[in-house]
DNA sequence: ATTACTGTACCGTCCGGACGGTAATGTCAA
DNA sequence: TTGACATTACCGTCCGGACGGTACAGTAAT
């Protein structure tokens, strides 16, 4: 609740580096230690910032979607005048070459490994978004499909088996646009 | 290589025990004793048949692949008609009520919680999946939607996240089918 | 005086793995 | 057919180390 400086508090870098470690001891190996001294503070201090490891998990959970909810409602935002644009928006999030959520990834198998039930926010977050969707596309088939590439391309990313190259996440994306029948924008 | 009686291997029990614990206490903390006492017998015992922690988890990722790839080919040779069997017998497999995959979720969450790359394998068999997918479809972006979606439902159900109900699925099955130019059966 | 830590010392627990048995079941020569 | 040894499939214990968490005294800045 301070930092007036260009620094990153002491919260933001216990975060990234357990996400950081995670991915390079695996995600059940994170330990306390390991990731205060990754931070660069105390094993107290970190202790002090999250009373334990399962706060520590959670706030790696809650910024995931913040952050994922974030980026998915500015490009929503973008696209305001067209009907589906919400499918529209989740495509662009997921199919670009650095989406947000991509960093986040060794954190959530992080909370995986420790506890899936750690994912229950992101289970809800995930049914309200297919539930706009839905409501929002005419067709509930063609949301479907779009929810289930996206949902699926997401965890490519998260487990990084993105095997796709960049030819290929773009001719998905412009198919996928056609079965939401959004006119080529040239 | 014994067992003529209808007992299941200690091999097998211990890999259906560790599975059960990945569920029950979280993937990242299945010990061998646990394991062990689970599948009924010592410890030692266990690592007669595994001599490592990771040989136990290797071998979880080779049942599972090995399983998969068995049920695919099966219902592959079902649609051997069809052009598009592949993508049907994939559709098939992840679009029934219990999945050949889904009780050994846990056992893969528990592989990636260890370490990432014990899913290599799993990588692997993907994009081979894939490029067969592509060169068997004429269409390479109605390929890649369905083996996006197929993925997207697989890792909700690696996740439990599974939210879609039946009807959804069905919806989502018989589009894909019409993607693929597939005629309807009555 | 409060906030945000540092640093050290601990505690109890758990864990992977090594190891030394051992009972049952062959195998095979004398 | 019997004794000698080998192999298989396991048991039970032990150890060194790591881990989560606690406690607490000190400190520098606000």
């Amino acid at each position: 609740m301070s930092v007036r400086t260009g620094e990153l508090s002491s919260r933001e870098r216990i975060l990234i580096a357990a996400t950081a470690l995670s991915k390079e001891v695996g995600p059940a190996h994170i330990s306390l230690d390991a990731v205060a001294a990754r931070a660069g503070l105390s094993k107290g201090g970190l202790l002090y910032n999250f009373p334990s490891k399962k706060r520590l998990i959670e706030a790696l959970v809650e910024r995931h979607l913040r952050e994922f909810d974030d980026a998915l409602r500015k490009l929503e935002a973008d696209h305001s005048e067209c009907p589906n644009a919400l499918a529209l928006a989740l495509l662009e999030l997921v199919s670009c070459e650095e989406p947000v959520h991509k960093p986040h990834a060794s954190g959530m198998l992080a909370a995986i490994a420790e506890d899936p039930s750690f994912l229950d926010p992101v289970r809800g977050y995930r049914r309200d978004l297919l539930d706009r969707l839905i409501a929002s596309s005419g067709d509930v088939a063609s949301a479907l499909i779009v929810f289930l590439a996206v949902e699926g391309l997401r965890s490519m990313q998260l487990f990084g088996t993105d095997t796709l190259g960049a030819s290929e996440r773009a001719a998905v994306f412009a198919r996928m646009k056609t079965l939401l029948r959004v006119p080529e924008p040239a």
